[in-house]
RNA sequence: GGAGGGUUGCCCGAGUGGCCAAUGGGAGCAGACUGUAAAUCUGCCGGCGUACGCCUACGGUGGUUCGAAUCCACCACCCUCCA
């Protein structure tokens, strides 16, 4: 299947700039295509993994992708979708986010079986000579289109909020980043959230400026744009934010089990939207999974299935494990969890450690455990909500913890609610 | 520089001398239903105490008063209009 039909089916098509040549290039040939990513932080959340997916299917159509971390404009700012100006990062910390971000989306299209390049942007852009850009790039730029694009406008018309000119030259550095990759590469094609179509659009102009011959061809084709939608829930919420904050990848961030977990908790309509933008699921497998969810939706396979598949990609070397864990907290009974099985929920759950005369209070009160204070510990013990090693609470929290709380005389494990889970360990 | 309006709990927003820990909505938490879903309904939702209660809070600092989120003065910040 053509990769533009495969990405329509799954609803990732947002927009193509030529629709056609898309879909021939595509088809006829290796194209080589790019995405950008910014280092504004050291790691990547849940959003972007839309992109580096687009990437691994790229990889998969045969196509040769290629991963533009943008360690030079990360130094600029891009203004695309930001209502006001951003602090500048410091030379050093784009650095490192640019080494951490490009090692994340390795080790993502690796689980993936995708190989693809990585560049720094920087490569070409932080060695440019004012003059020079100016003569020869900045001359193809209209000052008025510029500030007719949506990013800029918003920007002037926002009166509190303006926009410098470092961030009002980012589209310039991104136009000249696709030329730079066409020139150097023959990348045809830039990918990209549909934040992203006016520099993508940018970018191309400039490439067919620069690059047409006197003889009405291009070395490498007609260069070509294609974005996909941003991702929402299904009540229109931003995606990949939980009460905790973003969903990151990176697993000192988000741990691999809330990072299951984030997944698993997916709406039923979104679940099977979600399987369908971040696996690499067929339309036949699709229709089939979407049948038996449909039928039996309290089975939760559609949830299982794109926890399983996504946190594959992500988190490979801890997917048993944190399989291994929601079994145990949301199959069976607790109690009959093994010293194994207890250790590796060590590793997934939030924990501290208790000593063994310990009180109720001092099990569930304080930094890191489940309430912030007496009253509240107190008030979800009289409302039910609070379970000790797979039995309801309801005693006095200020009595010591009973003998039995302790599993295998090492852990006590603590249910707040329906999913909320803790760990004490014996200090 | 002048005139006026505002600043309330996580957020929005009522409240103009005692009945105010402060109406209401949202968020959050728990419970019921169910399926680790959504919607709905119920309860909780500053801290400490099992409860009567105590403490801390309505931008800041002082003051008036038996008593202030509410009145007065000064300060800070924000907004609108005029120059």
């Amino acid at each position: 299947m053509n990769l533009l039909d495969d990405l329509r089916w799954r609803g990732l098509l947002h927009q193509v700039t030529d629709a056609d040549l898309a879909h021939k290039a595509l088809q006829d040939q290796k194209v080589t295509a790019y995405i950008g990513f910014d280092p504004t932080a050291a790691s990547l959340h849940v959003g972007s993994l839309l992109q580096i997916l687009l990437l691994a299917r790229l990889g998969r159509a045969g196509h040769q992708p290629i991963a533009v971390v943008g360690g030079g404009t990360g130094r600029i700012g891009d203004p695309s979708g930001k209502s006001a100006e951003r602090k500048l990062l410091s030379d050093a910390d784009v650095a490192a986010n640019v080494a951490s971000i490009h090692a994340q989306i390795g080790f993502v299209l690796q689980n993936a079986g995708v190989e693809a390049k990585r560049i720094d942007n920087a490569e070409w852009l932080c060695s440019q000579d004012l003059i020079g850009f100016l003569r020869d790039i900045g001359k193809h730029f209209s000052v008025n289109a510029m500030i007719a694009r949506d990013s800029v406008k918003n920007r002037l018309e926002a009166r509190e909020q303006g926009i410098s000119y470092t961030e009002f030259s980012y589209m310039l550095l991104q136009a000249f980043d696709f030329v730079e990759l066409y020139r150097r590469h023959g990348c045809m094609a830039q990918f990209g959230g549909s934040d992203q179509w006016g520099n993508i659009v940018s970018g191309i102009d400039l490439v067919e400026r620069l690059e047409r011959r006197a003889d009405g061809t291009l070395p490498h084709g007609p260069a070509f744009g294609v974005t996909v939608p941003l991702v929402t829930t299904k009540s229109g919420q931003k995606f990949g934010k939980t009460e905790a904050g973003a969903v990151w990848l990176d697993a000192q961030l988000t741990s691999p089990y809330q990072f299951y977990q984030f997944w698993m908790n997916s709406d039923d309509d979104d679940a099977l939207r979600y399987l369908a933008y971040f696996t690499f699921i067929n339309q036949t497998d699709f229709a089939a999974l979407k049948a038996a969810h449909l039928e039996a939706p309290h089975l939760r396979q559609a949830q299982r299935q794109l926890a399983d598949e996504v946190t594959a990609l992500v988190h490979p070397m801890q997917l048993q494990s944190v399989q291994a864990a929601t079994k145990v907290l949301f199959g069976g009974n607790p109690l009959d969890a093994d010293v194994t099985t207890l250790e590796v929920l060590c590793g997934e759950l939030p924990t501290a450690p208790l000593p063994a005369d310990a009180t109720v209070e001092q099990l569930l009160v304080g930094e890191g455990r489940p309430f912030a204070s007496n009253g509240e510990a107190r008030r979800a013990v009289a409302q039910n909500g609070v379970t000790i090693s797979g039995q309801k609470f309801s005693g006095d929290v200020r009595a010591p913890l009973p003998a039995e709380a302790w599993l295998h005389g090492r852990y006590v494990l603590v249910r707040k609610g329906k999913k909320d889970w803790f760990l004490a360990v014996r200090a």
